[in-house]
DNA sequence: GTATACTCTACTATTATAATAGAGATTATC
DNA sequence: GATAATCTCTATTATAATAGTAGAGTATAC
């Protein structure tokens, strides 16, 4: 697994969204200011993640992005798996994936199963409530709420 | 972590040579043609491992590569991070990186710790003796000395 | 109707990946 | 010592992914 800027980015996104969900909408600027994340290529981000409901957006005065769903019902590994694509360190490890040469006898390609699996078991059971709590019991001056 | 085509190629070139540890050099023709990687490719990969003292080469007639040292003594975590780098999803993971906006309260590099642990405890826990003997297992055919 | 804020498409610069090409150096054997 | 086998080294190339940037367009509150 590789995590890239923009999985980076929409991490730190959407766990700034959960921090406000339920304070209506936060507008694109802020987020951008706040994560120290370029303001065009945020845009895009919440394009992508609002494509895929985990936001959701309202246009004009007042409007701005919030979450879709509860942070407790969005995992890390969704939203990782979402913008970086798969987690598997090679594309064998997939069984429909038909690419390696004698896959049937390859050593490898259950290593990197366990690898996959063990990673998933991480990321796919941290929320991002989760996170949330874990955020305000280390930084005591994060601004869950403005 | 990921695992490019040079580094699957590494893998299965270093599993092949432990296979035919003990029995004299291989040369590139005939790892390249076993293990369907392109001649001129491989060569680039074996430079490298040699640099890396994983292999030793003789040149000449009755010149080839074997392994520099016992396949027990070499770790499958070894030749990825040489060949493929850091196993790390992000950089930050790494105490000494500077780049992230605000590392010391961001929640997300744990995790990504942890996921690199995982990984690590794994691979780095496999040697290619390890693999040869499984894939004398799984593999009745496999050609592990001619 | 105007300012605010999201939406969409296209473009660009940089780097990594996966090779390919070809000349050069060493060694065993006859 | 010529020759064939084999490794060695540097350069070049094609494609794709990454990390943006640019700008015109659309909806909404007031
Ligand atoms: S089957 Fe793909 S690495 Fe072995
Ligand atoms: S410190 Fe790098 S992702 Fe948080």
């Amino acid at each position: 697994m590789k995590i890239t800027y923009k999985g980076d980015y929409a991490l730190k996104t959407i766990l700034d969204l959960a921090a406000h969900f339920g304070n209506g909408p936060v507008v694109i600027n802020d987020l951008s200011r706040r994560l120290d994340i370029p303001t065009k290529f945020l845009e895009q981000i919440l394009l992508d993640l609002k494509r895929a409901h985990f936001v959701e957006s309202k246009r004009g005065k007042i409007g701005g992005y919030s979450l879709a769903r509860h942070p407790g019902q969005i995992t890390l590994g969704e939203v990782t798996r979402f913008i970086d694509g798969p987690i598997e360190p090679i594309a064998c490890v997939d069984k429909r994936y038909s690419g390696c040469h004698d896959a049937g006898a390859c050593v490898f390609r259950s290593i990197w199963g366990q690898v996959s699996s063990s990673t998933a078991k991480i990321i796919d059971n941290i929320t991002f409530e989760d996170l949330l709590k874990r955020s305000k019991r280390t930084n005591k001056s994060f601004n869950y709420q403005i």
